[in-house]
DNA sequence: GCTTACCTGTCG
DNA sequence: CGACAGGTAAGC
């Protein structure tokens, strides 16, 4: 589901929420959920806890508290919903979901996820973050890289297909398929070309789109294809910008036919005659 | 790299 | 009924 405008619209909406909230016990209806400490650490460290501010590295989502930090990773269908006093529902509303975490104030933080891949993570300073969750995680694409470093990145990794290029969380963080998709359609760069062939003028131009492609993303409130729920419930709107995602045989501007194939494992759109 | 697995649901 | 879904880790 959601890739890193999803996240960062979550964030700047629970940030104001929950700066100076305290946590209760929370309330484990699938503990699985919980990749770090065991569930019963986790229901211990967190009660107590404060929150200080909320960030966000690629699509992790980093609540900080006051000793340590509690990360979430929404995968594919997970959202965090908000709800004030008693409005909360119960299991019975909402069948998906698998952890509550409640405030002594009596509102609380909800995570549902369909498919339950997603996963929290309660480590108890920056170095744990670093090393138990995001040990793989490359600069957020947003807010760690200048043009000149995400050049420099490109060119360690000439061989590569920007597809797949774009969608590794390793080479830099927040890229999902739907934004691949766009800003590649935007550059009119073909999702196979292979990063060593790309001008230094389409370097530029690609480090461009992306920032602009995502900047409109939060500012739409996200993309909903199908699953994606802000903190509130509510839908994102920028599926209606996208220019190929999920439009396959749909004309493209130029008239032809959008294609679909599969690059990097993953679903792939691309108008093959404006990209090259 | 590619494939499979993790899950549940929806679409054709 | 199979194919596929916004993500990622693990295994060849």
């Amino acid at each position: 589901m959601p890739e890193l405008p999803e996240v960062e619209v979550i964030r700047r909406e629970l940030e104001p929420l929950l700066i100076e909230k305290t946590f209760a016990a929370p309330v484990l209806h699938m503990p699985s959920t919980i990749a770090y400490p065991s569930a019963e650490e986790f229901v211990s460290d967190l009660a107590g806890q404060t929150v200080k501010s909320i960030a966000r590295r690629g699509k992790y989502l980093l609540i900080n508290l006051a000793r340590g930090v509690l990360a979430v990773h929404l995968r594919m269908t997970g959202n965090l919903l908000y709800t004030e006093a008693a409005e909360a529902k119960g299991p019975k509303e909402d069948r998906y979901r698998r952890v509550s975490l409640p405030f002594s104030d009596g509102s609380a933080l909800h995570f549902s996820d369909m498919r339950r891949f997603g996963r929290l993570w309660l480590v108890g300073n920056d170095h744990e973050l670093q090393s138990i969750v995001l040990r793989r995680i490359g600069p957020d694409i947003l807010n760690d890289l200048c043009c000149e470093d995400f050049l420099q990145l490109l060119d360690k990794r000439e061989q590569s297909r920007l597809k797949a290029l774009l969608l590794d969380q390793g080479f830099t963080a927040g890229m999902g398929n739907i934004y691949t998709d766009e800003c590649l359609f935007r550059c009119k760069i073909h999702p196979l070309r292979q990063a060593k062939t790309l001008s230094r003028d389409e370097k530029e131009n690609l480090y461009a789109t992306i920032r602009d492609v995502l900047a409109e993303g939060i500012a739409y409130g996200g993309t909903t294809f199908r699953d994606y729920r802000n903190s509130s419930g509510a839908r994102g709107d920028f599926q209606s910008m996208l220019s190929v995602y999920g439009r396959k045989d749909e004309r493209c501007s130029c008239g032809t036919p959008i294609e679909k194939a599969t690059v990097a494992g993953r679903g792939t759109y691309y108008c093959p005659r404006c990209q090259k």
